[in-house]
DNA sequence: CCGCATCCGCCATGATACTG
DNA sequence: CAGTATCATGGCGGATGCGG
């Protein structure tokens, strides 16, 4: 493997019980990457949010919203006010990961055709499972 | 089996149907990010890989090489030995995706003091989470 | 309108044992 | 060494109902 004089913040991440790991889950998991990109692009009440991120439930939404709070990658701004009007916006912390995780999606995205592709020739080589 | 429509032309992660958000999910899962990371650094065998990823299951290792394989992130090597040997190798878009992981996991790590104040604060002013 | 609480099914994950 | 098969389970995640 590589030499790295760093060897403490590198090998980190491979520590089954080092938190950076949770953190990275929250940060890149089902929810918490798309939410995290959503408000990259603009701040969002709950309700938007929602809308946004097709697919997601109030439970998961308001769950991952919770978590990415805590970790500092979101603010959460409460308006005492009726109707009541939440808004989230991202933290300057928050706002670097969401750039990273915009990159990585768009690297996916454009490469999607060559996925299906792979993913075609796999199926045919193995037997097309499911 | 939602496969009707066109999906290729514009891969919207934010659609629930999109399937670039199970392939991104492959890749920033749990195990998927840090195989991939691991053999950006060198490519591995399948019982070298289990030890430098630590925690992770034998079926936890065989299932996620097969999705990342499937998705054409890293390629399988077969030497016809006794004892068997198997190697695995990042593809050029593995090694895309891989690049990217390292950069968002090295900002995570560089501010996991930060997180981690976060965290403590937010546990204040809530009640004490478990 | 914004969420939290509860119930509950189901899948991802892990442990173990077995095969080539 | 490199997996696969089987079983058990913890927690993810959806649906619903209540509270502010």
């Amino acid at each position: 493997m590589p030499d790295s004089s760093d060897q403490s913040l590198e090998a980190d991440v491979f520590a089954r019980d080092c938190s950076s790991r949770t953190t990275l889950q929250n940060v890149t998991g089902r929810w918490g990457s798309l939410i995290l990109i959503a408000l990259g692009e603009s701040n969002y009440r709950f309700g938007e949010l929602r809308r946004r991120v097709d697919g997601v439930s109030e439970r998961m939404l308001s769950q991952t919203l919770q978590n990415l709070e805590r970790d500092g990658m979101l603010v959460r701004t409460v308006h005492e006010v009726i109707p009541p009007k939440v808004e989230y916006h991202l933290t300057p912390l928050g706002r670097q990961v969401a750039n990273q995780l915009q990159g990585l999606i768009d690297l996916v995205q454009d490469n999607m055709p060559a996925v299906r592709e792979a993913q075609a020739e796999y199926d045919a080589r193995h037997g097309e499972r499911a």
